[in-house]
RNA sequence: GGAGAGGUGGCAGAGCGGUUGAAUGCGCCGGAUUCGAAAUCCGGUUGGGCCUUCGGGUCCACGGGGGUUCGAAUCCCCCCCUCUCCGCCA
């Protein structure tokens, strides 16, 4: 969420951010009702300490008169119920007047609050303009030795690549037939060695975070409640993507949503928590299943691991400190682990600068990492495809926009401390989604005589085995 | 799933219709005392919105939301959460 009064001050800012990000929320609407409401509130206050005073004034007189009613002779009484019928009638006037400003407040409150939810993020004035993922800019790219970025696939290891959907079949590593029978289409079942490798990239990816980096490791809920998908932002924007548990139906008090990233729970951890400055930055990693329903996205991707309703992801998140620089700095870091985790496996990757256009709602900054996946990409001659990168990462840099909405403040000495308080800073990039991870594993690991060697880092997590086929 | 109890400031814990944003205790921060410290005494100690001539003014919040009332922490309704007992269960 943005801070209302800063679109207040500089309104043009926040105009022009949202039509470089390609959003169509009414700002000048929200201008509008902001000051509508502001107006009211003012009006209301002032009749409202108007009250406050008379009732300090009056009111312990009211209770006495009307405890002296009860008990009063016939004679007294008309005496009494003049005095009180009079000290009501100036508090009484106030409050009519008083619950029709309430009134109009709550008519302009519910539309102010839900275009408020959708302005977006301003992007960074450093990042590249452009309507589509087609604008993204690409920054560096990686391979291992041996590898000829011209040559492709065929030139730098001299045979014909098969796509991770025949080398599954093939290896016996997924069995998607029977996953679309359980689970409809885009489902699949990670069989044998699949579901091995699955998991050890996973366990990989996790203790490297853990164990290399300093990561605090947690669990988190992947079935939450609305408010923690609009707090982390994903509602309401996103909320065709999100499962819904619809506990209402069968008479619950509450839904429930499916998440779809570990990034939900680890960020609602603090949700309305002043955090002491000095124990900053903070830095989870989960590793959670994932749901997503791809809304919009049919017939794409349909085929094989790449595009899928449940995965598994190991993600990390930084809360730090609302300083840009620092921000900066950890957004650099946590594309450098990622990096450190593919060089590792010897996965040829490259950075790509996300354009305005490309970035969400929440994002002032965006950086996607994509994989070499040699069973993707044009056909040539032969009808074998040529390779393309691929989507596997991706790490936002958020400014306080998360926290604000979180409400997930520091300061020093936390909630015990003193002083102004401020909204932290946040950032989340993954660090393995599996089993789409598999496909540039699979494919790059792939040998001439059809089998697929196992990543050294990950044969410990695997029994010690190094091939399969 | 059934039956009860309860949610108040950093914590503990009063208040159960009227100068109560909230007694008291603890904790914490200043000051006094002291060579220094403990003890003691005095003072302070929530978060947020709006307005501001930047001195300050004002409103909201006692789990959340609605209602009753001239007035609600206190009464009513809905929801959420916690605890205890029983049942079920990975």
């Amino acid at each position: 969420m943005i801070d209302l009064r800063q679109l207040r001050e500089d309104p043009d800012r926040f105009r022009r951010g949202a039509r470089l990000k390609g959003s169509d929320c009414d700002i000048d609407r929200l201008l509008e009702l902001d000051t509508q409401k502001r107006s009211y509130q003012q009006d209301a206050e002032r009749l409202r300490a108007e009250q406050k005073s008379l009732a300090k004034s009056s009111g312990p007189r009211m209770g006495q008169l009307s405890g002296q009613i009860k008990s009063a002779s016939d004679a007294d009484r008309p005496a009494l119920e003049a005095e009180l019928a009079d000290l009501r009638a100036a508090p009484a006037r106030l409050k009519d007047q008083i619950q029709e400003l309430e009134a109009r407040i709550n008519e302009v409150e519910p539309e102010l609050s839900a275009i408020l939810l959708t302005v977006p993020q301003p992007p960074d004035d450093d990042v590249p303009e452009g309507s589509s993922a087609d604008d993204n800019v690409e920054i560096s790219r990686w391979a291992p030795d041996g590898w000829d970025w011209d040559a492709g696939f065929k030139g730098s290891k001299g045979f014909d690549p098969q796509t991770h959907l025949e080398l599954c079949e093939r290896l016996g590593l997924v069995d998607f037939p029977r996953g679309v029978k359980m689970a409809g289409s885009r489902s699949y079942v990670l069989t044998g060695l699949g579901m091995r490798l699955h998991q050890a990239i996973l366990r990989y990816a996790f203790d490297f975070m853990v164990q290399h980096n300093g990561f605090t490791p947690m669990s988190v809920p992947v079935i939450v409640r609305e408010e923690a998908m609009t707090a982390t932002g994903f509602f309401p924007g996103g909320r065709d993507q999100a499962y819904l548990v619809s506990e209402t139906a069968r008479g619950a008090g509450q839904d429930l949503f499916l998440t779809g990233t570990g990034e939900v729970g680890l960020m609602g951890l603090h949700q309305d928590e002043i955090l002491d400055t000095a124990r900053l930055p903070l830095r989870y990693v989960t590793v959670s299943p994932c749901f997503r329903r791809e809304a919009g996205a049919a017939g794409k991707d349909t085929a094989g691991l790449y595009r899928i309703h449940q995965f598994d992801k190991v993600e990390q998140v930084v809360i730090c400190a609302p300083d840009e620089a620092e921000s900066r700095a950890w957004h650099k870091k946590m594309i450098g682990y990622v990096e450190d985790l593919l060089r590792s496996l010897e996965l040829p990757y490259r950075l790509l600068q996300c354009c305005t256009g490309d970035l969400g709602a929440k994002n002032a900054d965006m950086v996607d990492i994509e994989s070499w996946m040699p069973g993707r990409g044009e056909l040539d001659a032969g009808g074998r495809p040529t390779g393309d990168f691929g989507e596997t990462h991706s790490a936002s840099r958020l400014y306080d926009y998360q926290c604000r909405r979180l409400n997930m403040r520091c300061r020093e000495g936390g909630e015990t401390g003193k002083g102004a308080t401020a909204f932290c800073h946040s950032l989340n990039n993954t660090v393995a989604a599996s089993p789409r991870i598999l496909i540039p594993l699979l494919e790059m690991y792939q040998n001439a005589d059809g089998t697929v060697t196992i990543p050294e880092p990950l044969r410990p997590h695997m029994g010690g085995i190094d091939r399969i086929g």
